[in-house]
DNA sequence: TTGAAGTGTTTCTTTTAGTGGAACGAATGG
DNA sequence: CCATTCGTTCCACTAAAAGAAACACTTCAA
């Protein structure tokens, strides 16, 4: 009967829940469902957060995230090698283009993509997401990664289950796809429209390291509303110019 | 022979030190080293963590954090709750006094304190640290927390085993603590001299909870050549006016 | 060229503590 | 007041964590 052992695993799991899905405090047998995993388990994990300070237990017994664990959180983030080289070409862009713009990160093992900086606009209305990751087939940002990526690699990518239909302009079959990612590769960079969240336009493009490999995208979002057709060149030309500008500047002295 | 068998306790440890100690990359045997345990504990906890993807593994086998590390950092700090409440007070706080201003956190179980939010000021010198806990008896802001801590806690922390020189400024005699606490008291706010970095001058007072408990204490630092005598006491009604109306604001509506 | 001293990893037996269904006692509520 | 939740404890079982030692590999100096 005895099942698979990996309490640092479980544990983790818990802790990751926690972090990415959460805001308040929540009982043993709510987690435990999100886990998908025995009450007892569960239990166990939790009081070993417990014990190690990243989890506290209020009056009524249901966990919170600890003082510990976001302060473990606030030493991290500023240390993330990505924000502090990204930033100013973040900012560049929001500059030049007046809309929301941001710099998302690609991970090789992953085959995900997610959002590590960005800079909003002064409009009113800005786009909002909760920066977990994110697949690459939908959106601009996504697009502009997958596109530039090595065929093997493309397939793999194509191949996963997780091909989800974000919303009703997702593009999910694969040959759609290709015939997409062919025009990303034409233009240099993606335009999308609604394909993450209803309403918002993106414009991505491919950041690439002075070696050769892929390392983000940078892209801008934009109320549908507000967009108009003629304002693709500008922000494209825009967007291209910052993204080679961030790759010039990790030739001159940046070991990544 | 079998030691105390605590796998989670292991990694996180580990992952805590990665954290805390770090920026680069590092070997098994020199994490082990820090970590006080047998190099295979060591291995198993980095391949625990290398599974779940928290640290990775470099061509020459040493260990770094992981991008996925980074970004549940990225996704915890800005969830934080203590930022998004105390940030407009340090922001105040650095205004109005024109120096570098901070919001340190006190923790009633750790019986310590880290600074959760930071404003620079405009001069080009201005005082880093690494926002790690800090003891309670050193500085202006662990003090201004000490002092005002119920007797038996402030006994608690004067016979703690780690009552550290920090400089050769600070005070570790429990008798001249307990005058300089009391001095603190008097005054509503405390101000030492290069108690915790040398030449470095602070004014920290304490942040209530409107229902009376300790939260954590506001603090101005300022290089000790810029400092007058009487800066003092501007700076402190400044300071004492941010943290009485950071308890208002907390008591209009915030179920900390 | 050799070998001493590093490194990270694997092997191995012992034994602890993780596993999870079931039972428990305290809240909660219709 | 019983029914249903909740978090927690109990327990036999056994998988996996422990850690000394051997291993494979690189480095570097003699």
């Amino acid at each position: 009967m005895g099942e698979l052992r990996r309490p640092f695993s479980k544990a983790i799991a818990v802790l990751r829940w926690l972090v990415d899905a959460s805001h308040g405090s929540y009982g043993v047998r709510e987690i435990s469902a999100a886990m998908n995993a025995p009450v007892t388990t569960t239990h166990r994990a939790l009081n070993a957060l417990l014990q190690e300070g990243l989890v506290v237990k209020n009056d009524s017994n249901r966990y919170t995230l600890s003082l510990e664990a976001y302060r473990l959180g606030l030493a991290l983030a500023p240390k993330s090698p990505w924000r502090e080289v990204c930033m100013p070409f973040v900012r560049r862009a929001s500059r030049e283009t007046g809309e929301t713009a941001a710099f998302s990160i690609f991970d090789p093992v992953r085959l995900q993509r997610f959002t590590a900086a960005r800079m909003e606009s002064d409009h009113a209305v800005t786009i909002v997401d909760r920066g977990y990751w994110k697949p690459l087939h939908a959106g601009a940002s996504g697009l502009a990664l997958l596109s530039f990526l090595d065929e093997a690699t493309q397939a793999e990518v194509l191949g996963m289950p997780n091909i989800s239909r974000e919303t009703t302009q997702t593009i999910i079959d694969p040959i759609e796809l290709r015939k997409k990612m062919e025009a990303v590769r034409a233009k240099g960079y993606a335009v999308t429209r609604g394909q993450l969240i209803a309403g918002v336009v993106g414009i991505g493009a491919p950041v690439f390291h002075p070696d050769g490999r892929l390392l983000g995208s940078m892209y801008v979002s934009i109320p549908e509303q507000r967009f108009a057709e003629r304002r693709e060149d500008p922000i494209a030309a825009s967007l291209l110019a910052c993204c080679s500008a961030f790759t010039n500047q990790l030739a001159r002295g940046w070991t990544g």
